[in-house]
DNA sequence: CTTGATAAAGGTCTCCCATCATGTATTTTG
DNA sequence: CAAAATACATGATGGGAGACCTTTATCAAG
């Protein structure tokens, strides 16, 4: 059976990687084998070490992958809003919606390996890619807060950043309760209110 | 040298409680093994099946030890402060202190499991001690906003503990980067901030 | 003080996982 | 079309973890 085209070869590639993009958010960083992804492929883990370095190499490439498919998103549904702040509310709405928090594989990358970042080594280059990716997210969110004031559109943008996070962090953890909803909801609610801009406590 | 008195046994158990609610905030609820603990607690492993059913019962003991501690702390910074506003922003400095986030085995029980929860199934009973700390210690939390208006109090607890959580948890992930203290000082200042009541955006 | 009870030590058994080694059929190349 | 290369499958290896068992030295009851 073995041996395949090249052609097919690349594609099989391609086709563990999206799994494992899928499959990493869903589980966690730990929570999923070479046997996993492999199979979740369609194929079995001998021919793993064929494509990748080791699991750690997999686990940045599909991490990154993440990354980048969650920028690209939030740059499509920017692009199709010429007022900034309209833009900002079309990302927070699915940002914190059910179906997000029902399916980790395809939503955040940062809500899934905050968790698992806290405890990676200082030097991993699962925490660079981390950073990079958050970073970009960041700043990419940040660009949609505009006030005038510099220093007070950071704090916007950390404050609201961290709140979807903590929310949507918070809403996976209980879910099944009635406090998970609950939970974003009050984000939601909150971050899209008319009030502009967001004042403190 | 085995056999040690019922006394010492007791005091044993104890020590082994207490390391592993430390342990199991600094590593995660998969990142020690009952070696790792039972080392932590200067024994060896052989004794560990003699004071628990299992290792998910000693997590399920360790995790409820955390809330409950989480929660003394939190009622003893209460009843130290006579207005409401002034013990919240008592509670609120140190969570999202740099200590706080350095030290997660003294630290926040939702923080440090809420990443892992999204993963543990639903009738786990671990998610139950989750769900019952965290619901005790967001009453605790709630019963410091009293502004006359039940439901907007109601979604102010939630919104500001879910951006403290979610603050502590990026500031966890990014540690050792510039940003995870300009977090901490964005939702810092942001919670503390004179003009009440927190408005939306 | 003797003797049964027992807490802890240390080891074994089994399972799972990352990684590596070998086989094999198909592609690719000349 | 023949020979070389190789992508994947199957199976092996080694390490780590949890469950459990036996031994041993000490405590505690009589």
């Amino acid at each position: 059976m073995p041996r395949v085209s090249r052609k097919q070869a690349d594609l099989n590639r391609e086709v563990i990687v999206e799994a494992a993009t899928r499959l990493f958010r869903e589980r966690g960083l730990h929570g999923i084998s070479v046997v996993d992804v492999m199979a979740a492929a369609g194929l079995t883990h001998g021919g793993f070490y064929g494509h990748f370095e080791s699991r750690e190499a997999l686990a940045q490439e599909a991490s990154g992958r993440a990354f980048e498919q969650s920028a690209a998103r939030w740059k499509e549904r920017i692009a199709a809003h010429d007022d900034k702040d309209t833009a900002r509310r079309a990302l927070i709405e699915p940002y914190l919606s059910a179906a997000s928090r029902d399916h980790p594989g395809e939503s955040c990358p940062v809500v899934a390996f905050a968790g698992d970042m806290c405890h990676e080594a200082a030097g991993s280059g699962l925490r660079e890619t981390f950073m990079d990716g958050l970073n970009a997210l960041f700043d990419t969110f940040g660009s949609l807060i505009e006030t005038g004031d510099n220093d007070g559109d950071r704090q916007q943008a950390l404050v609201q950043y961290s709140l979807m996070v903590g929310a949507l962090t918070l809403a996976r953890a209980t879910r099944g309760d009635a406090l998970s909803d609950e939970i974003l909801q009050a984000a939601r609610s909150f971050l899209t209110a008319d009030s502009s801009p967001l004042a403190p406590v």
